[in-house]
RNA sequence: GCGGCCUUCGUCUAGUCUGGUCUAGGACGCCAGCUUUUCAUGCUGGUAACACGGGUUCGAAUCCCGUAGGCCGUGCCA
């Protein structure tokens, strides 16, 4: 049942509090208010409307917390709709009608709207079976806009009980980046952002990528030619650019190969038939093109921003297939997502102006389109796209690999891009995986694009490390724990991780501002000295150690009764004892407390820093 | 140029559909205070925004029109 596609459209104009610059379409008044309401109604409706089968309604369409009070216009769009009067003719029956009628059907009642009403017996289209992709291009690393589309894609996946797929969309050679696959890959499995279908995963609508697939691509392009839809061009990038330079002028800087220029370029429209076929036979460089119709509108409507209408005019007659025979990321995704049955393409806002020569295929083909979201861009904090600049120059990490690099936690990475375009509605921040899948809407992505904050990325860094088991953040900073030199025991690191890990941004962090648990200070730190280091200071040390050297015990609470025990004694005050312990032992005037930081460096380590503080630093120079 | 999309604190955003409860809420950052042996965490408080101009209305961040700005697209790239 393709019907199940059209469905959240309907709700995705109406159903929750965005601002939507159009609203207009049938469906959405009539099938939205009984769906937003549990209360029984008469079931005057599309069939395949949510109102027919509430329980299909996909969890990513959830509306907001709001209730939309049952309207009084309920009964009003009836009255002037024509789908809707369609609706009630159909109730009720169960007359299945192949997509192809009911397209064709659509298409003459409803010429600008996307078709609804299709049927099939299909069982990959079973209720709830929602199906999406992250469709990457291998011509670079893994870019966080990209991840995020990902990321997006698998939440409505696996919100919905759906299929996740990845499919690899290498049909460009020229731009073709060697392990840019790979670094996809890696890149979602550090994430762990697993995908039911793809590459190394299997599925039944493979293969995935779109190299392994290319024999599927020039029967449909031919058989639009066949049926008046597209028709094959000869010419050369050269005439073709000579016709751009011919045609250009200050009001049209970009002359398209379209309705009006077609008729004097060299195609299969102008050329007599058998000159064509004498082309094709002798194999002559040639690109199927989409021929787009003149003066016709096309509108679509985007789940994340309502309805968007193009004109015809604007667009030019889009390259199938290219003379590589190849086909072009159009052609191919058009074909893929079909034969793939996706049900919802979610994807960069980029895209957006592809959309209507993509709803032109569909229409074309007979297919019905799945639906779509674009997503906002992700910008550089300077404004514009985010760019290897900002890296560079910046410090902000663009690719994957930078995050990987600069020692981001995947669940702070997941957790910042979530929210970058998209709120849960209430106030929680913080998140898991899978509370995002939980929390996630499509409808609560936002229209507008949205700047990388680096300090809040951090922020979230903190938070996900701080919430991690101290074995954990042990683990992640065994890497550069080593590469400082240092190779301590499991436990030890984690007693190491447990008292640093509210205090570090990175995991990676214990290595250098943990390194005092690792290797003795050679050096105290100056201000600190010079504050807290006291004429009497070296001998209160003395006496400490020696006291410590005679305790049985060295837990936290050992080491800091022994302390207060000796600053009574000596008629200090603790701060007395506790600052210069403190730098003695690491070097440091800040840090974790100083009774659990020597209790988790050991009482050998502890007398030996203590005495050599002492004696390094002496009576004192302040 | 044309087309599309977008516009609430410096930044991410709630609120806009269904106008009043918004003297516009939360978070990051910044500032101050509390807790504390230090630093950090945590907590409390503060700072700061409806792009502009018209209109509709008793009432507009919210509806309408216009303007400006930003972004994307305008390829045999994806």
């Amino acid at each position: 049942m393709e019907a199940g596609k059209g469905r959240r459209r309907m709700f995705g104009k109406k159903r929750d509090g965005r601002r939507r610059k159009t609203r207009t379409g049938p469906c959405g008044l009539v099938g939205r208010p009984q769906c937003a309401s549990s209360t029984p109604r008469p079931q005057v409706c599309f069939p395949s409307s949510p109102c027919a089968r509430p329980e299909q309604r996909k969890p990513g369409a959830s509306p907001r917390g709001r209730r939309r009070p049952q309207s009084r216009l309920f009964f009003k769009p009836l009255l002037f709709r024509p789908r809707a009067s369609l609706a009630i003719i159909m109730r009720g029956s169960s007359i299945v009608i192949p997509a192809g009628v009911s397209n064709a059907l659509n298409a003459l009642l409803f010429p600008f709207h996307r078709t609804r009403m299709t049927a099939s017996g299909d069982p990959a289209d079973a209720p709830g079976a929602e199906r999406v992709r992250f469709a990457p291009s291998p011509t670079g690393m893994l870019h966080i806009g990209g991840l995020r589309t990902a990321l997006y894609n698998y939440l409505v996946a696996r919100k919905a009980g759906g299929a996740f797929l990845l499919r690899i969309e290498d049909t460009d050679r020229a731009r073709f980046v060697e392990d840019a696959e790979e670094d996809i890959l890696s890149a979602l499995d550090w994430c762990g952002l697993d995908y039911d279908e793809g590459p190394g995963a299997g599925g039944d609508f493979g293969p995935y990528r779109q190299s392994e697939r290319s024999d599927r691509y020039r029967p449909v392009a031919e058989r639009l030619v066949e049926e008046g839809r597209a028709y094959y061009a000869f010419d050369t990038p050269e005439e073709i650019e000579a016709m751009r330079d011919e045609n250009r002028s200050d009001a049209n800087p970009q002359p398209k190969y379209g309705p009006r220029t077609r008729r004097k370029m060299n195609n299969s429209l102008t050329l007599p038939e058998e000159e064509t076929q004498r082309l094709l036979d002798e194999g002559t460089d040639h690109v199927i093109r989409l021929k787009v119709p003149k003066d016709t509108g096309v509108k679509f409507t985007d789940e994340v921003r309502g309805s968007v209408s193009f004109s015809t005019n604007d667009l030019d007659d889009q390259v199938l297939l290219k003379s590589d025979g190849l086909p072009t990321y159009h052609l191919a995704n058009v074909v893929d997502d079909h034969q793939m049955k996706i049900t919802c393409v979610i994807r960069g806002e980029e895209w957006l102006s592809s959309t209507p020569k993509h709803k032109l295929m569909y229409d074309a083909l007979g297919w019905t389109m799945p639906r779509v979201a674009h997503l906002p861009l992700i910008m550089s904090p300077h404004g514009g796209k985010l760019s290897k600049r900002d890296a560079q120059e910046g410090g902000i990490p663009v690719s994957l690999r930078d995050y990987r690099q600069q020692g981001y936690e995947p669940e702070a990475v997941l957790n910042f891009i979530a929210l970058l375009g998209w709120n849960p509605g209430h106030e929680q921040e913080v998140f898991s995986l899978d509370e995002l899948v939980e929390a996630f809407s499509l409808g609560r992505v936002a229209q507008s694009s949205a700047q990388f904050d680096l300090d809040k990325l951090k922020w979230f860094n903190e938070q996900h490390l701080h919430r991690l088991p101290p074995e954990e953040v042990a683990a992640r900073s065994r890497e550069a724990v080593q590469a400082e030199g240092f190779t301590p025991s499991e436990d030890y690191l984690t007693d190491v991780a447990a008292l640093m890990q509210e205090r570090i941004t990175f995991a990676d962090d214990l290595a250098t501002d943990g390194a005092f648990f690792f290797e003795a200070p050679e050096e105290y730190e100056e201000a600190g000295v010079e504050k807290r280091w006291k004429d009497h200071s070296a001998a209160l040390l003395r006496a400490f150690a020696d006291r410590l050297e005679a305790a049985d015990a060295f837990d936290a609470e050992t080491v800091e009764n022994h302390l207060r025990a000796l600053a009574d004694e000596k008629d200090v005050g603790a701060g007395a004892l506790i600052h210069p312990a403190r730098l003695a032992v690491s070097g440091r005037s800040y840090g974790p407390g100083v009774f659990s930081m020597m209790a988790v460096l050991g009482q050998e380590r502890c007398l030996r820093r203590l005495r050599r503080a002492a004696e390094v630093l002496g009576e004192g120079e302040s």
